[in-house]
DNA sequence: ATAAAGTAGTTTATAAAATAAACAAGTTTA
DNA sequence: TAAACTTGTTTATTTTATAAACTACTTTAT
């Protein structure tokens, strides 16, 4: 009847990171802040969580003597996703 | 870009409860707890999450001498599940 | 050269939510 | 009349999300 939520992905902030990353493939730490208007701190935080869950690769680097922190979607991530919308939809679709 | 999910629908067992009842109008305890599989703790607790939010009313009777819990869909809980979905479709459909 | 302000994050502490365990109040069956 | 079952509620525990505080370094102004 109801199929489980992915609970990794049943979190605003965390879909927002992975629905980002699902049309741009990857994303730099600031422009997820700023599209998702998340603190700097909660964004770290569920950022390592899906990197945790293998969803997302991170890495490191710098640019103009800054940090850079790179985000990029994995296949593993991808079809966790896909899993996730059809989950959904045993929900919101009735029957 | 990305709608706030509203925080008392965007809960796996909660919006099982609410999509039951928008399908059927009113159900049972007893019935919501086995659709739902929650633990009748759980199931309580939520009920009264949602109640307390004016998505469902809880009308207490007796049924064979046993305790009777019916739930009821309000016009603000279907409005609120509605816009739910709206809000979902924003992280889900890419753009 | 150095203090003040800014960038880009991480870690730790707090608040909120979900879940499970324990309890209540009765009913039925052996 | 005791044991087991029904139908829940309340309280305690665990998990999760969020915010606050901190780290480490860079740039700019003095």
């Amino acid at each position: 009847m109801f199929k489980d939520l992915n609970p990794i992905l049943h979190s605003q902030l965390r879909l927002a990171i992975v629905s980002l990353l699902i049309s741009l493939q990857e994303a730099e730490f600031t422009y997820l802040k700023e599209k998702t208007k998340a603190t700097s701190g909660n964004l770290s935080v569920q950022l390592d969580k899906l990197k945790t869950e293998g969803y997302i690769e991170i890495t490191k680097t710098f640019r103009n003597n800054y940090p850079l922190t790179m985000c990029k979607i994995t296949r593993k991530g991808i079809s966790a996703f896909e899993e996730y919308v059809e989950q959904l939809k045993s929900y919101i679709n009735p029957g």
